[in-house]
DNA sequence: ACCTGAACACCGTTCAAGT
DNA sequence: ACCTGAACACCGTTCAAGT
């Protein structure tokens, strides 16, 4: 509804020096907070009870602040999201063992990338209204690896964002999954679903999202290797 | 916040007869309002101002009845969320032509499905929180499609299932776009972006969304008749 | 510079009371 | 049966005032 610039109202933010000029000690009343405190508390306030929990009183309340006192460090609650996201994005880690095929290395690469947000759900949710950016390492070693299969460089970025939002928009759908009332969890792996027919003809399907995963992005690899040759 | 169980809270509403009970006529005060007109009327609303404004008290302004009038026809709010999308997706038509190749006929089968949640980004977003059942004959045209393209039968669930998820992940994820601080829209077709690179090296890279879904989806199909070969 | 206290304009939901 | 009126417990945000 309040509509704010971005880069406009960041630049009031003065993120870094609030216990050097203070000299309070963090974590009591009156405590010099920081960004990192907050966005930190928002992670964790987030990951334990979920993304609906996370409100500006309910952030302020586990900072043992008054929620007006978060507006000095973020310009809306829109702009702890943001760091939230680009915080979590940022954390995405995928050395992949220097041994196997370039195939399978790839599929490890991108099986990284889900593993990442299937850990961080609430994370996922916030990423849809504030897309982070992409992490340049990562997209690098990516392309690299399409390269070492066979693609030529100069088709590698336009192939690695084919994966790239395959396996994003294939996680945001499996997050899904569970909200579907048309679904229900089977097993005890969390990736097998039913799927419920409404009609009377038919068994209920069953399937498991991580053989959906690896086929898709088989499928894809394949693709991407016969039309290549 | 405040969670409720499906089935028993929508049997309490009840649906129809409220104009044949009342004797009013609709549209005016007291209208003998009926599920259909609300789920319109937050149709209407959230397609001319976003998702955002789909509230409660806003739907009964554009209803002109007082907000609580709402509660007698749905539960909650969530309940008329979950009405509207399920409504729209029943809305997705794939009337393919006759004439092509069955390859031609798949590709635009799957560019229909996601044409249509184009055309209702709203819709769209709020399917995350309240994912839609799918409308079963828009499966079953696309099995059929694939079998055709010389898939086992046996596998065209399991093939038209990747292919589905991939559809939806990519509208989801091409949404997001609009949100995203990193990509801003170039030309003029809604379909080509600019992608900014923080660091000074490379040029900014430029794609068009339109052909990141053909690639995406010939890909695919690319891969299931390679693998099947 | 950094935070409090109090206010403002919103939310979704409930419920007695009307007709 | 269907809807109103008023209340309740929340939101995000602003801003003068404190230190």
């Amino acid at each position: 509804m309040t509509r704010w610039t971005h880069d406009a109202d960041l630049s009031t933010a003065n993120p870094m020096k609030a216990e050097a000029t203070t000299g309070r000690r963090p974590g009591g009343r009156g405590a010099g907070l920081t960004r990192e405190q907050i966005v930190q508390a928002a992670i964790t306030l987030m990951d334990g009870e979920g993304v609906d929990a996370l409100t500006v009183r309910g952030l302020a309340r586990a900072l043992d602040v008054e929620s007006a006192a978060l507006y000095w460090h973020f310009a809306s609650k829109d702009d702890i999201c943001r760091a939230v996201v680009e915080e979590i994005s940022a954390q995405i880690r995928v050395e992949t063992s220097a041994r196997g095929t370039p195939r399978k290395r790839l599929e490890q690469h991108l099986a990284a990338i889900r593993a990442h947000w299937r850990r961080h759900p609430s994370a996922l949710e916030l990423s849809r209204r504030f897309p982070p950016s992409v992490a340049r390492d990562v997209a690098r070693a990516g392309m690299d690896l399409l390269v070492a299969l066979g693609i030529p460089p100069d088709d590698a970025l336009d192939r690695y964002r084919v994966l790239s939002w395959s396996v994003t928009g294939f996680v945001i759908v499996e997050q899904n999954l569970a909200r579907s009332v048309h679904h229900t969890p089977a097993g005890t792996t969390g990736t097998r679903w039913v799927l419920a027919i409404e009609g009377s003809e038919g068994a209920p399907s069953e399937f498991d999202s991580d053989e959906l995963f690896h086929t898709t992005i088989g499928l894809l690899l394949d693709g991407m290797l016969a039309s290549n040759s």
